[in-house]
DNA sequence: GATTATTACCCACAACTACCCACAATGTAT
DNA sequence: ATACATTGTGGGTAGTTGTGGGTAATAATC
């Protein structure tokens, strides 16, 4: 199948073991390109879950921060949050990854956790905490979740 | 070629098996361009019944969301929404594609489905619903087709 | 340097899924 | 009318996937 790569759709409902491993859900491991080498770049996310991006894609992010000016100070304190807590890790050979206490606490992870393709990136969720920030911001943004849907959705 | 490739018209009453799986009309596999390679991207639709996208025009609505800065907090909530309940799933030797218990929930689908043609996609549907559901749409004023008139022509 | 804690790597297994074969009903061609 | 192909439906099997846990290598602490 020619789908396109390193982009993931999809909810599953998995399981963060006592070593704080999490599977990726094999869909996503088969999309993603050969030149990543099963590895990942796990971070935070902008709300509270833990962000998870090929490589290939990570790079292209830093690409970007590059381009920023560090004259201004917000430019400065952005780059520094989003480089701070990312890492690189590669799956083992039953397709986990380990999530650093760190990352959990940040996520509030517990032992069920929602796996979300988000196109080119994975999120990972205490599902709870799904429930509620998602219902909030689209409730607060309504008009332009509808404008946007109104483009997009075919 | 005599009729628009990836284009789905009529209905059909199948049934969901034991095992969630339901059939493509063999006309709707007919129609599919090559390049799709027997795929399609299942998902909710708006209505409670599961949509069915060939995965190129799929992929397009993929890219448009790929623009979208996750920067923005309500771009954030639109993506997860939107691409939370897809998958990609290719059709078996009999034609028939695997549907997520997810799906079934939320469509409510038992074991007689209706499968109608929706142009662009195909959309899966409990028939008592479906009833319930046109039955208001039956209902739309005049004013509400006069708005219609402006976007296309029959 | 010895001991403990942490991490990486490997094996095991149950549950699930994809793949294949079979068959009846319907449609098509000879 | 008969033979043949296609289509929708059911089910069995082998391989894959998610999950738990064990062991060795590495790092950290005293």
């Amino acid at each position: 199948m020619t789908i396109n790569q390193n982009t993931f759709t999809g909810e599953y409902s998995y399981s963060l073991d006592t070593k704080g491993r999490a599977n990726i859900p094999a869909k996503f491991r088969g999309v993603l390109s050969a030149e990543n080498e099963q590895s990942f770049v796990i971070t935070r996310g902008m709300d509270p879950c833990v962000w998870v991006y090929p490589i290939i894609v990570w790079q292209s992010i830093e690409d970007e921060l590059r381009k920023l000016s560090s004259l201004s100070q917000v430019n400065r304190s952005f780059v520094r949050s989003t480089v701070r807590y990312a890492s690189s890790v590669q799956y083992d050979k039953q397709g986990r990854i380990a999530i650093s206490p760190n990352l959990i606490e940040y996520a509030q992870l517990e032992k069920e956790v929602l796996i979300l393709g988000m196109v080119n990136k994975i999120e990972i969720w205490n599902p709870k905490l799904l429930d509620s920030v998602d219902k909030n911001s689209q409730e607060i943004d309504s008009s332009q979740f509808d404008e946007l849907a109104n483009q997009i959705i075919l």
